[in-house]
DNA sequence: GTCTATACAGCGATAGAC
DNA sequence: GTCTATCGCTGTATAGAC
């Protein structure tokens, strides 16, 4: 699998999404034009129009292509934490660790830059939007379901809603942070948000 | 004191603040324009130039005016929940009803909005963003901190740590909900996120 | 597939009349 | 304090050569 760093050697349209999700998470989708990429893979704004006929486009594409990355990170985990006794307790802790990961290159995560400007977007992009949350919330869902199910887990109400605090407050952990510069902030916003879920229920509040 | 919402009676400046401070909670910063400003308020881009010289220190004055509101606020939380034996928790919720007030407008924090275009802001601007995150801290450490002395709150780490995690994910449940256009998200993840804070009903009897 | 050239709307901002 | 008029620049997008 090539290298999604430099991806020197992918396809122009390839390398076009790099450096346009690399814009988007670090200044929004209203923060970056065509000729900030342009000028980045030193091409001119004509040829990035013959990849993507519109922004629009561009950014459906941007979405897409990041969801789908997403869902292999998530089969990803699935599969290295499989069937082991806290598999559900890792499988949250490497979820969390995929917004580690975003953080510490000081992006925030593409879709959550695009929540916060998501009246401004078109509608094929919110569309996107939206679905990048409701499988990530299904996803985890999942997860807490058999953490709760094999008792490593515990959390009041449904696992879907537990699974949408725990995206939300990864998503606004991640927003905070990132001004601040400190990935800290991040990381003890996350590792108390998790222990939250791994305490037994009956020693809520140990004294 | 003037109503909010209308502000019919307020001068020139003021419901120019009005107007684009809805407009950056609903579109971002980088998302409006003065010419959106101006025709909302039926006068002509240079009578807001006149007032603001540049969209730079419009910016400024919102924060500046946002975060006021917000301290009073808060004061006001601290007048209403004084002494009395919940006094940590009521203030805990009443912060977290402040953020339901806004989502409840269809908006996002501006600060919140702020931080995912933070890269993009004047220095002045991304300053005053993180001092408002900052006073948010203080004052919601504090309470977290009282909380715990008197036994009515539970939480593992210091006051700020746990402050901070809880902006964060007030901020990112109101990033998420908000798209959904679905308030009672935000209320069932401030709602879980308060429980795991609150100790048993047996544990924070009434002195 | 990329280029040059350009169209056209919108942006923030300013000058000067009233 | 607000207006008309306009500037210079940037935005997205397109046409047509190579």
């Amino acid at each position: 699998m090539a290298s999604r760093a430099a991806n020197r050697d992918a396809g122009t349209a390839a390398r076009i999404l790099d450096v346009a999700e690399q814009l988007v998470q670090v200044r929004g989708f209203n923060g970056f034009s065509y000729a900030d990429v342009a000028a980045e893979l030193g091409i001119t704004k004509a040829a990035l129009h013959y990849h993507f006929a519109g922004k629009a486009d561009l950014g459906e594409a941007l979405i897409a292509r990041y969801a789908s990355r997403f869902a292999e990170a998530l089969a990803g985990i699935d599969a290295s934490a499989d069937g082991s006794a806290g598999a559900a307790r890792a499988r949250l802790a490497g979820f969390a660790d995929l917004y580690l990961d975003v953080l510490r290159n000081q992006r925030m995560c593409l879709c959550g830059m695009l929540a916060a400007e998501y009246q401004t977007l078109p509608q094929p992009m919110q569309e996107a939007v939206l679905r990048f949350f409701d499988a990530s919330e299904e996803w985890l869902g999942s997860v807490l379901e058999s953490g709760r199910a094999d008792g490593s887990l515990s959390f009041a109400g449904s696992a879907s809603q537990a699974a949408r605090m725990i995206i939300g407050s990864l998503e606004g952990a991640m927003l905070v942070a990132r001004p601040y510069g400190d990935v800290g902030r991040f990381q003890a916003a996350a590792a108390s948000l998790l222990a939250g879920l791994t305490r037994p229920a009956d020693a809520a509040a140990p004294a």
